[in-house]
RNA sequence: GCGCCCGUAGCUCAGCAGGAUAGAGCAUCGGUUUCCUAAACCGGGGGUCGCAGGUUCGAGACCUGCCGGGCGCACCA
């Protein structure tokens, strides 16, 4: 929509000054050309301040500047005014009409572009309790951005992590042998007749206490996590067993919120298939990973971190030893005396595979065929589907969607490519990191918690290993029954199978919305009161818009037998007085549109800043500014045709556009609500 | 101690790659339904953009320092 335009007149800009003043093209002022928005239409669409950068360099006015560009740029292709300003703008009227009929004609999506390939890895919750909304709202970010790449045309593949030999699972293993004296076969008993998740949810906060009471029991973790790591015993089959069944228990979650996969990998088969003994001789030839003989890691492979350079490098103070010589380097453990592997060695591995640069591949085989008849695969040690698995990996481009808290562990996998001359997969490996969830002390209050002890504090830390957290399957039922309320009362001839689908699809927009909508470096007190509203900036409000857009169609059809294709296609002939007259209608009809065209913008920007928040918040806004214009000017009550057209034209834009950015957002429209 | 993040209205947050008059939601006060769904709309009140310097034609945004808060610096992930 808008893009294309601004890349034209950017480009058109550069080259008028390039040529009028001198300039070669790569200079950086031309290179990236800004191009704003103006406050309001009467001044343009489209604002360069390009002349204020020139001022001093040409040593001329901006004014001056601004006006022998205009003067130079001949006419530019679907711009029917440009303007300079007063004060040193260039601004630029589009052709309304023309721009208009043409983005309606555009096709859903810009067309798939062969080549590189983007990995998202997201979700990657430990297979050992339920998920949570700190959970949620990565997979909500990593679902989204792999929607938003999408959009703009990239290939993606969206991985699920799955950390099977982990201490989490072990946890939990342990948790059934030893607490409650149950074997495989009573384990799977329970995974039958209950909902396994909350059950391992509630294990895994004893266990934790077990620990508590006695030291000496992390010697029984220990040993579990060796006998899960090498396999073939019974603690590693209940492990598997836990692992398998808690993740299909988080896939339903998911699958609730239209969050789907393209692949889980577990950590398992990394160990299985000597993903990890392959990196780690890789890691060890280069002299990145030692063997410490030393301190307290002795008998450890570690690796060493690497400090930022400081920046008084340059200017050292003479005479005064530096800190950072007599600091000991710091160094991460890759391998434990004990023999088995951390987290951050197998994500090593994990990660050059993910680039192609392992020389080696999993096995795949079928895990589930989805509700949207799409398959999942997941990653097998075991004989794989020989032939019929997509070519997993080898990837171009990586982003790992992990919260906050674990940059530093993110930084030495990166640094680990790096180490192994892979300095280009580096700089290609994206940490897409957020912000925690915690929760405001009246929620937590409100599940039962205790908050006292932590009553200073701003906010409650969600606690898997505590069991202190919302469980994402709670939160969506209550949103689901607090929507269904809603529906009823004000759609009260719907059935109740009607009505529980439609308050689904409130409560799904309602958390996703929610969980996108702050900046992701801000961490989300959560307040259930909030999440629950579906009033104001939240994801029914967004729906509540694009409903009422799609009713004035339904309406249109029924009264005039016309659709959209209709009203496009009487474009043409209509006179266009209504959108170019240059009143204060006119404003407001393009205004709306003119938004409207901005999606492949902000979803652009969302990308390179790796900040949906700004999806959300262009969302809402226009979701706002149609509301504003549905209440002002009436459409299927308007008496003069073509002004009719023209207003059913611009909320045709609206709920296009509204459906499109909803859609990225995981989210759907119910037919009423 | 070191590193990263945050600080804008009573509360929760936007403010894009410096640009035109600092915005929104909630809360609060007042108004709008014989009219396309009131989950909506219109209006009022509410701001030393943490503080101090600096860069710039122009700073909420960029730089430096300070203050306040959070997170990380595990043989957990």
């Amino acid at each position: 929509m808008i893009l294309p335009v601004q890349q034209l007149v950017r480009s058109r800009m550069a080259e008028a000054v390039s040529r009028l003043y001198d300039i070669p093209a790569d200079d950086p002022v031309l290179a990236s050309v800004a191009v704003d928005i103006p406050p309001r239409r009467a001044l343009g669409d489209l604002a360069v301040p390009l002349a204020f950068e020139l001022a001093r360099r040409l040593r001329k006015a901006p004014r001056v500047i601004a006006q022998e560009v205009a003067g130079a740029l001949g006419s530019i292709d679907g711009i029917s005014r440009i303007e300079a300003t007063p004060n040193g703008y260039l601004n630029f009227f589009l052709d309304r009409p023309h721009h208009l009929a043409a983005w309606l004609a555009e096709p859903d999506r810009v067309p798939p572009a062969s080549g590189d390939k983007a990995i998202v890895e997201h979700t990657a919750i430990n297979p050992n309790k339920a998920a949570h909304i700190g959970h949620l709202r990565n997979a909500a970010l990593g679902d989204a951005f792999g929607r938003l790449l999408r959009y703009l045309g990239r290939d993606v593949e969206v991985q699920n992590y799955i950390d099977d030999t982990g201490v989490q699972v072990a946890d939990v293993a342990v948790g059934f042998r030893e607490i409650e004296g149950k074997d495989l076969s009573a384990v799977r008993h329970i995974a039958d007749t209950t909902r396994f998740d909350y059950y391992c949810w509630d294990l895994y906060a004893r266990v934790t206490d077990w620990y508590e009471q006695d030291k000496e029991r992390l010697k029984i973790r220990s040993a579990a996590l060796h006998e899960i790591e090498h396999g073939g015993n019974p603690t590693a089959e209940l492990a598997a067993f836990i692992a398998d069944r808690v993740v299909r228990r988080h896939l339903e979650t998911m699958a609730r919120l239209n969050i789907r996969y393209d692949l889980l990998t577990w950590e398992g088969d990394i160990l299985r298939l000597h993903f990890w003994s392959h990196a780690f001789e890789f890691l060890k030839s280069t002299g990145a990973v030692f063997l410490q003989t030393d301190g307290k890691l002795k008998g450890c492979w570690v690796m060493r971190i690497e400090e930022d350079a400081p920046a008084a490098k340059d200017d050292p103070t003479p005479g005064e030893p530096t800190d950072a010589a007599e600091e000991e380097p710091r160094e991460k453990v890759i391998v434990r005396s004990d023999g088995t592997v951390t987290y951050v060695g197998k994500d090593m591995a994990y990660q050059l595979w993910k680039f192609g640069l392992l020389g080696r591949d999993f096995n795949y085989r079928l895990f589930t065929e989805e509700d949207d008849g799409n398959p999942l695969w997941s990653t097998t040690s075991g004989p794989g589907a020989e032939g019929d698995a997509p070519a997993f990996g080898r990837a171009s481009w990586v982003c790992n969607v992990i919260d906050t808290r674990q940059s530093y562990l993110q930084k030495l996998v990166k640094q680990a490519l790096a180490a192994l001359g892979y300095h280009e997969q580096a700089g290609r490996s994206i940490h897409y990191s957020y912000e925690m969830v915690a929760l405001s002390h009246s929620t937590a209050r409100e599940l039962g918690y205790d908050t006292g002890g932590e009553a200073d504090r701003p906010f409650v830390e969600v606690s898997g290993r505590k069991g202190l957290g919302v469980k994402a399957d709670d939160l969506i039922d209550r949103l689901t029954e607090k929507a269904a309320r809603e529906v009823g009362k004000r759609n009260p001839e719907l059935g109740p199978d009607e009505t529980r689908r439609t308050a689904e699809t409130i409560a799904i927009a309602a958390l996703r919305y929610f969980m996108v909508k702050f900046s992701r470096g801000k961490v989300i007190v959560f307040d259930i009161d909030e999440a629950l509203s579906f009033e104001g900036e939240s994801g029914p409000y967004l729906q509540y818009a694009v409903v009422r857009a799609n009713n004035i169609f339904n309406k249109l059809r029924d009264r005039a037998g016309l659709d959209e294709a209709g009203v496009v296609a009487l474009l043409q002939s209509t006179p266009s007085d209504v959108l170019v007259s240059g009143n204060e209608e006119s404003h407001d009809l393009w205004g709306l549109v003119l938004e409207a065209a901005r999606l492949d913008e902000v979803v652009d920007q969302a990308v390179r800043t790796l900040e949906l928040s700004v999806l959300a918040k262009y969302a809402f806004g226009l979701a706002q500014a149609f509301n504003g214009f549905y209440h002002r000017y009436p459409i299927l009550n308007e008496e003069r045709a073509d002004v009719r057209v023209w207003r059913a034209a611009a909320v045709a834009m609206c709920r296009n556009q509204l459906t499109r950015a909803l859609q990225l957002m995981g989210c759907t429209v119910p037919a009423r609500m």
